[in-house]
DNA sequence: CACACCCTACTTTTT
DNA sequence: GTAGGGTGTG
């Protein structure tokens, strides 16, 4: 703590405004790169310091990662601290989840809840849809399970209205509610719930909320720009306006990504005028990018209306210009960039872990690896919560949830089946029937009033299945170790995949689904040696909220493949942004509205800002989607970059025709070319130059001679004579009119 | 209950 | 184009 006034002294003056500010709300614009981190660590040691007791600050993040982060960083600076007690640094939904627990009987579950993640919502409302007659509609359910989540995103429960046509068409308008009941009969709450219910249990009892306050009178809010209005709502209970709060909310208006999700830009554009009197600091100088990056970045998100208006500067300079390439294809843009990063790594000293290739979907990913792979560059894809939804883990975990939550309809039906114990459809709709019109769960109607007309290997397979469960709650109870527990819960399942492992067709695949349920219980094994004491339902609840891109970023040594929304928050010294075409980014889906194209905007910005020192941007002249390949003009983003920023533009260095001349000038994304119809799809138009005996050249094929012009279903086609490979119709647009010095290239 | 085949659907995805 | 799910059959 001693050295906490030296350290406020490195920092800027705005950084130094923000860790000062004493009361009140107050809105740090923290631009990205700006040391917001930092900010908001020392503003939470330095409120330690003078006084305020740890225990009264509440800082709220979004991910394990930041609040992992957060809370050591603090405590880093008040170690040795006087006071015990450390500030209560937790994401919204571990909060939520901890209140639920504790107010769980007013919602008509215990404390032993189970939370449902999208998948078990799915599974639930085909159980919704069964019981109101209208058989599993699985395509549907899926469809429901988004209107329910962005209705408590939105702070409030469905309403039949919003359900989708198809649903309402089938009779279906019941759906939202009966879900509901099931939930509760499951005792179980979707991540929805746990802001939304909290919420609304503070909207419903002041004196709650009053004790509440009275606990946390400092509140903290990490990236404020990604909140719904359900924790809008929360906050105004935690920290109403009028009270003129200790509320602290951090963000980049700029950042603001998860739209899609139910986050509300809206929230921190008018923070201001939801807290009267709230104090603006704007952290604008840079420390992660060069000169050229930031200046194309701000550039660009100056297009945006919808923001508060930041500028991001650095000290250092300008650094590497911007390079923009353009290539006839995706897989020509993987191969160059696979050949870049092995320049880069080979002539610049950087290693391929300094290296990120960020992508708008995960789908641009393939031709990237297999070029990547091809290059024998190491490279991973990182992208989140696989292991956790892999089918094996799935039914082991259903196992778990059961022993902990019996009520747990969805982790029944999974984990009876887990493996196959005769216990089939038939004898599930039976018992779900029974239950149905007792109103009580699977497992109670069968602990209760025994097995109603179940009968031969079917209620022997049940017998043995539930009798598995309660031994297993026995030893739990006996003082057993959820451990030890767990192994003996999973013997028939791993037995099982043990059998499909050794066996020669099972393959590697059934090695790795055998090795998944080993790790998982090694999971839990490490997470009470880290938390002594720690109950298989904590355990379980971690699982759900801790996903794998909290413990995701070790790439070691490897090329980082990742979506943008992925990079968020990381940074790199060299990326690659890729696939910028009209349709891939911004996305087709974001073409519908000027907000929409904002958010695409943003996700730019946040793509461009995760790099330190060099910035690669690609597009390709065409991008197949799913069968059709579609001609794709560069991304309206390219255009918006300032030419001071960019490298001059040099011609692809893959499919050169020798001693080329292209029979069309490649845009720069500044030029007039940009907008005009070089990438207009004619369908038949005959390109100048192209005419039958021209010499052309194919990235592929080489040189060849054009034989016949002619059209296919959507593009001018040429019939090419190639001397390797015959006559071959080609779509024009892969063509490049070559210039042979004047003989004929049959010579 | 396992396997095969067919049909459909398909952005992003902090928790 | 492909993967995953749902259906139908052995």
């Amino acid at each position: 703590m001693a050295d906490l006034s030296t350290t406020l002294e490195a920092l800027n003056p705005a950084q130094r405004a923000a860790v000062l500010h004493a009361t009140g709300p107050l809105l740090v614009l923290a631009g990205a790169g700006s040391g917001k981190t930092r900010v908001v660590t020392l503003r939470m040691a330095r409120l330690i310091r003078d006084g305020v007791e740890p225990g009264h600050i509440l800082a709220l993040t979004f991910t394990n990662k930041a609040a992992a982060e957060m809370r050591a960083r603090c405590l880093a600076l008040v170690d040795g601290g006087e006071t015990g007690g450390t500030p209560v640094v937790s994401t919204f939904h571990a909060f939520g989840a901890r209140f639920l627990r504790a107010h769980a009987a007013r919602l008509g579950r215990t404390e032993a809840f189970t939370l449902f993640d999208d998948d078990d919502q799915v599974a639930l409302l085909k159980r919704a849809f069964v019981s109101l007659g209208l058989g599993e509609r699985a395509s549907e359910a899926r469809g429901v399970r988004e209107v329910i989540d962005a209705s408590k995103n939105a702070g409030r429960t469905p309403s039949p209205t919003e359900l989708p046509p198809e649903v309402l068409a089938a009779g279906g308008a019941r759906i939202a509610e009966v879900y509901e009941t099931l939930l509760a009969r499951a005792n179980a709450f979707d991540f929805g719930d746990l802001i939304l219910r909290p919420a609304e249990l503070l909207d419903a009892d002041p004196a709650l909320a009053a004790r509440v306050r009275s606990r946390y009178p400092w509140v903290l809010v990490d990236e404020f720009q990604d909140t719904n209005a359900a924790q809008m709502a929360w906050l105004r209970a935690l920290a109403p306006p009028e009270t003129c709060p200790n509320l602290c909310v951090v963000g980049d208006d700029d950042q603001s990504i998860y739209g899609w999700r139910g986050a509300d830009v809206d929230n921190i554009l008018g923070f201001a005028r939801h807290w009267p009197g709230a104090t603006i600091v704007r952290l604008e100088q840079n420390y992660r990018s060069t000169g050229h990056i930031l200046d194309a970045a701000n550039a660009v998100v100056a297009h945006n209306r919808a923001r508060l208006g930041k500028s991001l500067f650095t000290v250092d300079g300008p650094g590497e210009a911007l390079e923009v390439r353009d290539f006839p294809s995706p897989r020509e843009e993987a191969r160059w960039i696979a050949t870049r990063i092995s320049a880069l790594c080979r002539d610049d000293g950087l290693a391929p872990s300094d290296v990120a290739v960020l992508l708008r979907t995960n789908a641009l990913s393939l031709d990237l690896e297999e070029a990547l792979r091809a290059s024998r560059i190491p490279a991973v894809m990182l992208r989140g919560r696989s292991f956790y939804e892999r089918a094996e883990v799935r039914d082991a975990l259903a196992w778990l949830r059961l022993v902990v939550n019996p009520d747990d309809d969805v982790a029944f039906r999974r984990a009876v089946g887990a493996p196959p114990r005769g216990v089939g459809e038939t004898t599930l709709d039976r018992l779900a029937a029974a239950a149905s019109s007792a109103g009580c769960s699977l497992s109670a109607l069968s602990a209760g009033r025994g097995l109603p007309a179940v009968k031969g290997p079917a209620a022997e397979g049940l017998r043995d299945f539930l009798s598995r469960l309660e031994a297993a709650r026995l030893e739990l109870s006996a003082g057993a170790t959820p451990e030890r527990v767990a192994l003996h819960l999973l013997e028939p399942l791993h037995q099982r995949l043990r059998g499909e492992a050794t066996r020669r067709a099972g393959g590697e695949d059934a090695r790795a689904r055998l090795e998944n349920v080993e790790r998982l219980v090694a999971a839990l094994h490490a997470f009470r040696r880290e938390r002594p004491g720690a109950t298989l339902g904590d355990w379980l609840e971690s699982v759900r909220l801790i996903s794998d891109a909290d413990d995701l970023e070790t790439a070691g040594g490897a090329v980082s493949i990742l979506t943008v929304h992925a990079a968020k928050g990381l940074e790199f010294p060299v990326c690659f942004v890729v696939g910028l075409e009209e349709g891939s980014f911004p996305h087709r889906r974001g073409e519908g509205t000027d907000g929409d194209v904002e958010e695409e905007r943003r996700l730019f910005y946040v793509a461009m800002t995760r790099a330190r020192r060099r910035l690669v941007l690609t597009f390709c002249r065409e991008r197949r989607t799913f069968a059709e390949v579609r001609r794709a003009p560069p991304s309206r983003f390219l255009a918006e970059l300032p030419s001071a920023c960019l490298a001059p533009h040099v011609e692809p260095v893959r499919s050169e025709p020798p001693r080329a001349r292209f029979g069309r000038t490649l845009p720069r994304p500044d030029d007039a070319l940009f907008r005009d119809e070089t990438y207009d799809d004619h369908g038949g138009g005959v390109e100048p130059g192209f005419r039958p005996g021209a010499s052309v050249w194919h990235g592929e094929l080489g040189q060849g001679r054009i034989v016949a012009l002619g059209r296919g279903a959507n593009a001018a086609t040429a019939t090419v004579e190639f001397p390797s490979v015959g006559r071959r119709a080609i779509v024009l647009r892969f063509l490049s009119l070559y210039e042979d010095s004047g003989g004929h290239w049959e010579d």
